[in-house]
DNA sequence: CGCCCATTTGAAAATAATCAATGGAAGTGG
DNA sequence: CCACTTCCATTGATTATTTTCAAATGGGCG
């Protein structure tokens, strides 16, 4: 249940406030994408790195991204998947706390920082938009400390794949990402990651077309595995 | 190294715009300061439950909070600790996500979040403020999987303790909660957690008074534990 | 002073990691 | 277009860590 990526969700469109007459009423994220450019990254192609300065927000258009950071004895942890519609770089201080690279060829639009932060001086509704993107985070983040803490592993790929069924074609689950990258995500091992793969395949829950794709045939046996949280 | 608590910080001074003249400049927080009352709180009473209503925010004043939720399988998960200075309920949207209850008697201070909604609408620098403690949040959450999804049962409880370290009288550290708090803050049982304090007392890294206080008698051999962050 | 609850300690069981080898698919270059 | 190479995924066996179950200890509070 804890949503896959965490700046996301266009949130309920925000009451409009008529505080001058307009033709029809401006969302926040639409304000922005006005001073956005698009940009694209190629797979396994870095978007930003970990300490360089945060000039930029970003919102994935297309395709998908990982958010990592290597830890002091070699191993990795991918914070987030960014998929289409996600923000990237709103918890940003000074600097990138992670670095994001492409897990395959990925569209984003990059919003200067500089002039978000104009823009939102003049339209409060921009602020209140990108708080509320940033609470979608704190939530998910959340979510997944109580099931990076308290979950096995079938309970955490259970979650994780209902996460990306609730994002798209609810049922038809892409998988671009490689096993390691599931296990760097959920604190696993690739081989614990394929473990429970088969598992769930031999018990039906699941089906695969190749490796990155899978049809999940019994949603409900997967909700079953991730009443721990 | 993952900070405890998450909402807290007073970040460094929000550089003082003079837009209309004033006898000093005010800080954030302080404003806010004027629109609160104080509230007590005892150990083990709750402050508020999940899925109550969000109408305010605290600010803790003394005393240690625990923000938690119950797991479907009747596990409990503790999402955070407050500390003195810590916030509580920035993130909540329309309703508390999760139970706050105090691990020892405790003073907060409550903020309408009405009030302070009105108040940041002419104050640009209380939203600055806040999304400022949002920030921090999102960053001890991002670090906080990290320690829950990579690291082992002695290296999180050396994170927790230089956590805690870091926040008070370095080295003499006090730990108001019961060990089962923190197996629940670190996804882990509380026999887990008491062999590895025993295990860094036999190792005299740290000494004991009392189950609720601990000296860290070698701060290095602690950071050690944690390289893998 | 005694009871109760949290903590500590011990032993067994379960889960996931690690080590190792095989299988397969995608991409490269001839 | 095919063969080769490389990387990723799968599978198996073993090991390590943590949980679970169980019992004993000890401190704090009435």
């Amino acid at each position: 249940m804890p949503p896959v990526a965490a700046l996301h969700r266009h949130h309920p469109a925000v009451s409009p406030i008529a505080v001058t007459f307009r033709p029809a009423p401006i969302d926040g994220i639409a304000m922005l994408d006005r001073i956005g450019t698009v940009v694209t990254i190629g797979r396994e192609e870095p978007l930003f790195y970990e300490g360089d300065g945060a000039e930029c927000y970003y919102k994935v258009v297309k395709g998908v991204m990982r958010g990592c950071t290597l830890l002091a004895d070699g191993r990795r942890h991918i914070g987030d998947f960014f998929l289409a519609g996600d923000f990237i770089g709103l918890d940003a201080d000074k600097t990138y706390p992670f670095t994001v690279e492409g897990v395959t060829d990925a569209t984003l639009i990059r919003y200067s920082r500089r002039k978000v932060d104009a823009l939102a001086a003049q339209e409060p509704q921009i602020t209140k938009c990108l708080v509320g993107l940033m609470r979608n985070g704190l939530s998910s983040a959340r979510q997944r400390m109580a099931l990076l803490g308290h979950m096995t592993a079938m309970e955490r790929i259970a979650s994780f794949l209902l996460d990306l069924a609730d994002r798209g074609d609810n049922a038809r689950v892409a998988l671009p990402m490689t096993r390691t990258d599931i296990g760097d995500y959920l604190g696993l091992t690739m081989e614990t990651v394929s473990r429970a793969f088969c598992q769930l395949k031999s018990e039906h829950v699941i089906q695969q077309q190749g490796v990155h794709e899978v049809a999940i045939t019994d949603r409900s046996a997967l909700e079953e595995l991730t009443k721990a949280a």
